[in-house]
RNA sequence: GCUCCAGUGGUGGAAUCGGUAGACACGUUGGACUUAAAAUCCAAUGAGGGUCAAACCUCGUACCAGUUCAAGUCUGGUCUGGAGCACCA
């Protein structure tokens, strides 16, 4: 018997129990269905769930429950993206111990996952900071090196003082650290990078094949890796015409002004600027390095900042017209762009422009076209002028074709150049995978073998010394033995970037028991790539980069067949409150187990799919929790009032009366319409808009008790709960099963069926024909379905209202749509 | 500056192919039940006009044009907001 109101805690209860007994979602590798592949992006064990956690897996587990129904082989798996800094300040600030401190936190959020209802098979679980798990994250690098796709090398790089270590270029955003919000400065240190940039045309090129990624994802990927085609240019110093010679290469897009150069730029950090600068500008070059040094730690954002910069002394001879142009040191050139140097064109260049002003650089049109004025950079298209053989070519055919000139002659090329850097992968810090290499005295760099591995975590460490490793105070760690040689050796302190064990997760969970590989080939081609992955925007350009060259590489290297890591991507919007982004600071959070105390997992659940699209942010408001908990009671109460009255063998008459056949069709309305709401886009707020209409008319249905036709109420309310089973889970089953009591059906309401629509019933049996004069509704007609457009088209005229507004005027065209309209176009 | 996304009642948001704008909720107001409250149920709820009350009329999806019998939806332009990139040559 079910009880007369609904007491989500104790429903809960039983049935978390119940399925952990069983092993209610465990998946297996073996079955003849379809596999999908549901994935939420993992989380790191801060401790405690948030909400955005619970509306990013809510989200992944209503998609995988849906896919089940419909009979695919499901892989929902889950696991702890659990190095990172929180734990090493956790252990820096109260001594906790990095490892108990983080499975702890996995322990608390476990249960709470549990809690919230998910289908996740946890045989399969992860830990990215488990032996089992960073052995192969390792042994992944060391395929990388293999091949030549890791490489350490001297560089300026991002340093974050407040964390203590570096940082990747994608994890410095607005010049402060990802992570803790304090300023990145910039040194040169000999780091350990993956060569991604060999893939930044494939990583391009491959966006257009993600039709199931948002078009803002892809655009933002478009732009950080930059791509941009253009020319390189070698320009000879004329003051090295007799020393042997010297060249300035500058990489441009505009190939077609070079007959207007006046000056050229390089940046401060410019590797031969020294030997460019004659000896009476030295102090001043020297000095104006030092400071663009200084400036760009301080405020290298500002873009409204004016242009500064100095002469070397020395020029470069422009080859297409002979002029000797002059070189400056300016910090609005980067040394990491193109080449450092860029060709300066005042008359065709914003930047050039305001610089040639401010210097007194002389400034020559080149290109001639409409609204040209010397008092500004003409950017616009045009044509050649000043050019010599150019002249009067358009400027698009004349980068082609001076392109072409400068290859014959031996002094340029085209050249594509991109945005995106290497990823720099080593870390400063302890709680991460220690990078598998050892420095030996004889041999230099080595990898560790691969029978060595996992190199594993000293624990005999100092967390309390500050500006170093903590590492680097194990007293075993870093003395070791070279592989090749055997003679002594030193041994990697560093660690690898966290983002380098999320770029494989998704691929261990085909395979994560295994520990002879980092994962069976065939499972990984067979479960791979993601069908739906869904997580938060924040990680368009990280980790989803990342991952997607990871799988590249692999492929690459012969790990597995597919190039893709996820063929659709959902990325949910925040959860906010009270119009801003929940946090402590604010003091706007909600604490799920406080809302799982109160109303249960399935109010929770059913609230945070309920009031936005999944991909638009999500305002939280009390009065909404309310709502969704007052409508499980509702669905609740019908259930408990006609448990006596529903049978699972129904058998839906042939002979219905009107109230009947009605219901009828509104149920199958509803399963048409949250089936394809679910597939198209998973709009579940519109699924959870039905499932109240559906309730609505059920309601409406019984409201005359007399009338009832058990059959139909039964189909009505069978269907209602299975539609309901991926968002209330709990009390889907508990109904269920107390249905299923007294029939030969015991079976959990998951394993069952996604319900089917009939298209003949789909649909209501009267119409409202809507009729118009001249674009205007003058009249709605209640009628019957699948008549005839000249039967629809008298019934238009036949009304009085039509005939009123169309007296005395001629009918020019009638219009009609089928079932919905007739438009009467007038003169 | 460039790129992408968005703009609909008091609020969240609906609206397959261009075909009833505002579904479903939240909120508000009124009513029923109750000694009272909670819960529950019922009704109204875009703006303006009109009427004793209705019927009914006009306007209305950021703004301005256009295409069309018909535009929230398509096209061009403008404005506003959000996100990302940004001295990238």
């Amino acid at each position: 018997m079910l009880m007369s109101e609904y007491y989500p805690t104790k429903i809960e209860k039983k049935w978390l129990e119940e399925w952990e007994k069983n092993k209610a979602f465990k998946t297996y590798d073996d079955s003849n269905k379809p596999k999908y592949y549901a994935l939420s992006m993992f989380p790191y064990p801060s401790g405690k769930l948030h909400m955005g956690h619970v509306r990013n897996y809510t989200i992944t587990d209503v998609i995988a429950r849906f896919k089940k129904s419909n009979g695919f082989n499901v892989l929902h798996p889950m696991g702890w993206d659990s190095f990172g800094l929180p734990a090493e300040n956790a252990a820096i600030q109260h001594g906790a111990n990095p490892a108990e401190w983080t499975d702890k936190n996995i322990s608390y959020m476990k249960k709470q996952l549990k809690m919230l209802g998910l289908s996740v098979d946890w045989d399969r679980e992860v830990a990215t900071c488990k032996e089992d798990y960073y052995k192969w994250t390792q042994w992944l690098f060391l395929q990388l090196y293999k091949k030549g796709l890791a490489y350490k090398k001297g560089a300026a790089v991002n340093w974050c003082e407040k964390c203590a270590t570096v940082l990747a270029n994608e994890q410095v955003i607005d010049g402060k650290c990802w992570r803790c919000d304090s300023d990145v400065t910039k040194k040169n240190l000999e780091q350990w990078f993956l060569k991604i940039t060999d893939y930044a045309e494939v990583l391009l090129e491959d966006l257009d094949k993600l039709e199931g990624w948002g078009d803002n994802v892809k655009t933002m990927q478009a732009n950080w890796i930059g791509k941009s085609t253009g020319t390189i240019l070698k320009f000879k110093v004329k003051e090295f015409e007799d020393k042997g010679g010297l060249e300035i290469p500058v990489f441009t897009t505009r190939p077609d002004t070079a007959f207007g150069i006046t000056y050229l730029v390089v940046a401060p950090e410019y590797p031969d600027i020294e030997k460019l600068t004659t000896p009476e500008n030295k102090e001043t070059v020297e000095q104006y390095r030092e400071n663009a040094r200084k400036m760009s730690e301080i405020e290298r954002l500002s873009t409204e900042r004016i242009k500064t910069g100095t002469p070397l002394g020395t020029h470069i001879i422009n080859p297409f017209t002979g002029r000797i142009c002059p070189i400056w040191v300016a910090d609005y050139a980067i040394v990491d762009y193109g080449t450092g140097a860029v060709m300066a064109v005042p008359a065709h260049d914003e930047r050039d422009f305001d610089f040639a002003k401010k210097y007194n650089l002389p400034i020559i049109q080149v290109i001639d076209g409409e609204g040209y004025t010397p008092d500004k950079a003409y950017t616009e298209p045009g044509t050649l002028v000043n050019s010599g053989e150019f002249n009067g070519i358009n400027n698009e055919e004349a980068k082609a074709k001076i392109t072409q000139y400068a290859e014959k002659q031996g002094f340029g090329h085209s050249k594509t150049q991109y945005r995106l850097r290497d990823w720099l992968i080593s870390r400063q810090r302890y709680w991460g995978a220690p990078i598998p290499v050892v420095y030996c005295e004889k041999c230099g760099c080595q990898p560790v073998n691969e029978e060595d591995l996992p190199v594993k975590l000293p624990t005999d460490v100092d967390f309390s010394i500050q500006g170093m490793s903590p590492v680097k105070t194990s007293k075993t760690f870093e003395s070791t033995v070279c592989p090749v040689c055997g003679s002594p050796a030193r041994r990697e302190t560093d660690t690898m970037d966290t983002f380098m064990c999320s770029s494989w997760y998704y691929m261990r969970y085909a395979d994560a028991k295994n520990d002879k590989e980092a994962f069976n080939k065939d499972l990984v081609n067979k479960w791979l790539p993601v069908d739906q992955y869904v997580g938060g925007i924040e990680h368009a350009i990280l980790h989803l980069l990342y991952s997607r060259f990871f799988t590249k590489a692999l492929r690459d290297i012969g790990l597995l067949d597919f190039d893709e890591p996820f063929k659709n991507l959902l990325t949910q919007g925040m959860v906010l409150k009270d119009g801003s982004k929940m946090s402590k600071s604010k003091g706007n959070t909600v604490d799920p187990d406080e809302i799982f105390a109160n109303y249960g997992a399935d109010t929770a659940r059913l609230f945070i799919i309920s009031d936005s699209p999944p991909a638009r942010d999500f305002d939280w408001s009390d009065a909404g929790v309310e709502g969704c908990y007052k409508f499980l009671c509702r669905v609740y109460r019908l259930y408990s009032k006609y448990q006596d009255l529903i049978t699972l063998d129904y058998k839906i008459p042939e002979k219905l009366d009107s109230k009947s056949d009605r219901l009828l069709r509104e149920v199958h309305i509803s399963i048409k319409k949250i089936t394809n709401d679910i597939e198209n886009e998973f709009q579940f707020n519109t699924v959870v808009s039905r499932y109240r209409e559906l309730t609505n008319a059920i309601y409406d249905y019984v409201k005359d008790e007399k009338d009832i036709e058990a059959n139909v109420l039964s189909f009505a309310l069978i269907s209602l709960i299975k539609l309901l089973s991926p968002v209330a889970v709990y009390m889907s089953e508990e109904i269920y099963s107390e249905l299923a009591q007294k029939s030969s059906k015991k079976v959990s309401i998951h394993e069952l069926d996604w319900p089917k629509y009939e298209e003949s019933l789909a649909k209501l049996n009267n119409v409202t024909l809507i009729v118009q004069v001249n674009g205007k509704i003058r009249d709605k007609i209640e009628t019957t379905n699948n008549q005839s457009n000249d039967d629809l088209t008298k019934l238009a005229l036949d009304s009085d209202k039509i005939k009123q507004a169309i007296e005395g005027k001629t009918v020019v065209k009638t219009i009609v749509v089928p079932n919905k309209l007739v438009n009467i176009v007038v003169k």
